[in-house]
DNA sequence: AGCACGCCGACT
DNA sequence: GTCGGCGTGCTC
């Protein structure tokens, strides 16, 4: 047998299997998702084994074997192999790129992993266990306790089925450790002694000398749970040494068992029950129910506003999920993945739970990816790159706030955790769920491709998108007729919508006011808090509730200005401003980190007059503390939440009333929910709303419904306050009535008449070099050599306005920042409609324009479904 | 991505 | 005559 592997060189040049002889040693331990080390040109590189077959492609005498078997478990299953192929195809990157997403950042070194009997397999009669004890490699490793894997598959070839399957039973423990990058942790544990009645009845037995002896004795037959030998010391008030003592006597057993990094260890999560739903909760729960039950793969967009339950929802469809022995994956933006967002589940599902997100290191990442590799978790929370979870059988993948942009990778592979849970889901027969009270143009537009006249009459009515994502026909998985047939056949391809327009308990939406503040400069205020702004915050403090206060700040960053001249400060390497972080007095370049001190006077004209323009927060704050003199304001943004844990330690302080004002940028408008906020003003609405991106207006009206959403989500009623230099903005006045219908249907003519998505979809290429000449013929070839394939294919070049199939090449034009680390960078954006095949033909152009090498002269990224344009 | 092979300028 | 510049091409 052979493997193909794919190496790990993120090339184009080497993005495909090289095959490789499997010696006769690793036979059968080599599988689909392997890692394996192999000989290529002249060194040893990491790679994952794609493919299995009984003969290479190439002369069998130029077969190199594999070098070593880096983990005997592989880390990927064949289903998460066959994603990242897909990953691959439609992102447009090497695959070894996609492989690597899916594992966790510590599997890079070597795994070496030991195996014992498990605690079951010792006791029990191994005939439960399914275990053939009469097995060679079985005594061997009852003879020896701990034996390496790697010894095994040298000594008992012919056995890697065997004792692959005694570990997937639970007859062997599998410990791993990862060549000196990763240690598993040891920890002693107390265990209750191996003979109990033999020891009760010692201890009746004897003398009052030992007491405390005898006291851990009787603690550990009273509550036989395995407990780590500081923490009985502790629980007892006795010293490890007493504990050791008794261990002597054998009167309890210590023992050195695997730690596993449970970064919520020690936190007692609350139990909680299934609350009863609402009716409109009952409704949507009852689809998700049948569509799970059918086990066929389907996308069902739930669109609740602001304090609909949705959570609630999400818990019952869960457990449904989990009681058909089916596993459940939650994505979650990484800024909403707040201890209170993990309380909610864990409450539900305890130790079941597996949290996976960036701020954990990148030990307990690993170990919450091994929990559930291993079968011990069967719902995995978290953000993005959470959509690989490991799971054997998924059931349910829900994306919560699923409009929100960190669902896009920004680096390669650039992919959009929504469109790969869809795939994802596809493979399993999963079906996916799309929360949000401000659902993304593109599901929206999925949704109701599908929709019936009833659900039209109550949303705008698009129509002629055909360049949405295509969120699929129900899997046939089972090889069963579709069980749809008795629905359209638009209703096969797109998501199903499910309305929640209530917010549980009857609560209203919160009120929300606008405020024009040209009238406020009209009438002389020229403070950055209208005057009603200013009422509504000093009424909430004279009343002890709280407030939060939303500062727009996206599009505009602190920079260095001088007042005479209007000289700014640039960085050096690229073509961008440098911004001014106020801590240290230097100026720094977000993109290549070049940093400088920041001037005393104008280093262009020698004025004084050059000014520092601070965190917007930061003036805001002054501010607060001129107009409202001892107002305790919470001020969060990046200079107060980089530290670990400090957002939510910020988070806990407002929840206990320790301030009267929670002031942020967008990271305070999602998922808070607070009791004794009932005001919520917006400071100024418009700063995202003229940013030169297509998505502007919709990013607005997003941030501006879910920030409302945090006003008045319990008893006390909640009143919201915007202030806009464009009260007339549709984007504005949507979010003021919460009518999300009335911004789609706006929005949306927009986006047919600019021919944006979900009318067309987008791919951006961005080339770049330190020669700006290279990067522009470059450029011009590569646009000309798409635009020819294109005709070639017969696809016409230009939108017709009939909702067919076309491939628009647009540029190449400079960047938005047209020079980047002294690089210099110049775009080409390709819209396109219909199954037009762009991403392969963009393929086919690169390697066109690339020399023999395949590579191209200038560096080409690629970004497909780009979230911002810029 | 690396590393080897290969064809033209300034050195012992 | 040789050491070494980095252009082109290949890696199972």
């Amino acid at each position: 047998m052979i493997a193909r592997v794919i190496v790990d060189v993120p090339s184009r040049a080497t993005d495909r299997p090289f095959d490789y002889a499997i010696p006769a040693d690793m036979e059968g331990w080599v599988e689909v998702g392997s890692r394996v080390g192999v000989p290529f040109g002249g060194r040893v590189l990491q790679g994952f084994v794609v493919g299995i077959a009984p003969f290479a492609d190439i002369d069998a005498k130029r077969l190199k074997p594999i070098a070593e078997l880096l983990d005997h478990i592989p880390p990927l299953s064949p289903d998460l192999v066959e994603l990242a192929q897909w990953i691959g195809d439609k992102y447009c990157c090497p695959l070894t790129t996609a492989l690597q997403a899916m594992i966790p950042s510590a599997l890079k070194g070597k795994a070496d992993s030991v195996v014992s009997l498990s605690e079951d397999a010792k006791e029990e009669d191994a005939g439960q266990l399914q275990l053939d004890v009469a097995e060679p490699w079985f005594q061997y490793i009852r003879q020896h306790g701990e034996v390496r894997l790697a010894l095994l598959q040298e000594r008992f070839p012919g056995a890697a089925a065997g004792i692959k399957a005694a570990i997937r039973r639970g007859a062997l423990t599998e410990e791993v450790s990862i060549r000196d990058r990763l240690k598993v942790r040891k920890v002693l544990t107390v265990f209750p002694p191996d003979n109990p009645d033999a020891v009760r009845a010692e201890l009746a037995a004897a003398t009052p000398r030992a007491a405390k002896q005898q006291e851990a004795a009787r603690y550990m037959l009273a509550n036989p749970t395995p407990i780590a030998l500081a923490a009985l010391a502790q629980e007892l008030g006795a010293t490890t040494g007493t504990i050791r003592g008794a261990a002597e006597k054998g009167w309890l057993s210590i023992r050195e068992t695997e730690q596993r990094r449970d970064p919520y260890a020690g936190r007692g999560f609350k139990r909680t029950e299934p609350l009863p739903l609402t009716e409109g909760q009952q409704t949507v729960f009852g689809e998700l129910a049948e569509a799970l039950d059918n086990e066929a793969s389907r996308v069902f967009l739930l669109h609740g506003v602001t304090g609909s339950g949705k959570t609630e929802v999400y818990l019952q469809a869960i457990a449904r999920c989990l009681l058909a022995e089916r596993q459940a994956i939650v994505l979650v933006p990484e800024i909403a993945l707040t201890p209170q967002m993990v309380e909610r589940f864990k409450g539900r599902f305890g130790d079941s739970v597996a949290v996976l997100h960036s701020r954990l290191s990148s030990g307990e990442r690993y170990d919450e990816w091994r929990k559930i590799r291993e079968g011990r978790a069967e719902v995995a929370v978290g953000a993005r790159s959470a959509v690989f979870a490991p799971f054997r059988r998924v059931g349910l993948i829900i994306i919560d706030e699923e409009h929100e942009s960190s669902y896009k990778q920004e680096e390669s592979p650039k992919y959009h955790a929504r469109d790969v849970a869809v795939q994802r889901a596809r493979q399993h027969g999963a079906i996916v769920v799309l929360g949000s009270a401000t659902p993304s143009l593109e599901s929206f537009a999925a949704a109701s491709a599908s929709r019936g006249q009833a659900d039209r009459a109550a949303y705008a009515s698009p129509s002629g998108h055909t360049g949405q994502t295509d969120y699929g026909s129900p899997a046939v998985r089972t090889g069963q007729p579709d069980q749809a047939g008795d629905r359209s056949a638009a209703a096969k391809r797109g998501a199903a919508l499910l309305p929640m327009p209530d917010r549980v308990a009857g609560r209203p939406l919160p009120k929300v006011h606008l405020v024009d503040m040209r009238d406020e400069l009209k009438g002389g205020n020229r403070s950055m808090f209208s005057r009603q702004l200013h009422e509504a915050l000093l009424q909430r403090l004279e009343r002890g509730e709280q407030s939060v206060l939303l500062l727009n700040r996206r599009g505009y960053s602190t920079f260095v200005m001088c007042r005479s001249c209007g000289y700014t400060a640039q960085c050096p390497h690229c073509d961008i401003s440098l911004t001014y972080h106020q801590k240290s007095r230097a100026l720094r370049c977000h993109y290549c980190g070049h940093a400088e001190q920041a001037p005393e006077k104008c280093p262009s004209c020698e004025s004084e007059h050059i000014r520092f323009f601070g965190t917007g927060t930061q003036r805001v704050e002054e501010e607060l503390a001129k107009l409202f003199p001892g107002i305790r304001v919470i001020r969060m943004d990046v200079d107060t939440t980089t530290e670990k844990g400090s957002h939510e330690k910020w988070l806990t302080m407002f929840g206990e009333r320790q301030a009267d004002v929670l002031l942020g940028t967008q990271m305070v408008a999602k998922g808070l929910d607070f009791p004794y906020v009932t005001l919520v003003g917006v400071i100024a609405a418009d700063t995202s709303l003229h940013l030169p991106d297509f998505r502007a207006a919709e990013k607005t009206f997003q941030l501006l419904t879910q920030v409302a959403g945090r006003a008045g989500r319990h008893e006390l009623p909640g009143e919201v306050i915007v202030q806009t230099y464009n009260p007339e903005h549709y984007a504005i006045i949507s979010a003021q009535h919460h009518d999300y219908s009335a911004f789609v249907q706006e929005e949306l003519k927009h986006r047919r008449f600019m021919a944006y998505p979900p009318f067309c979809r987008l791919i951006l290429v961005t080339l770049s070099h330190e020669q700006l000449a290279l990067v522009v013929s470059e450029g011009e070839k590569l646009a000309a050599t798409l635009r020819d394939l294109a005709r070639a294919a017969g696809i016409r070049g230009s939108d017709e306005g009939d909702g067919s199939r076309f491939i628009d090449i647009l540029g190449p034009v400079a960047s938005p920042i047209p020079r980047m680390k002294d690089r210099y960078r110049f775009q080409c954006m390709i819209k396109y409609r219909g199954s037009t095949g762009a991403a392969e033909l963009l393929k086919q152009a690169i390697s066109l324009v690339s020399g023999s090498n395949g590579q191209p002269a200038v560096t080409m990224s690629v970004d497909v479904d780009p979230q911002v344009i810029l």
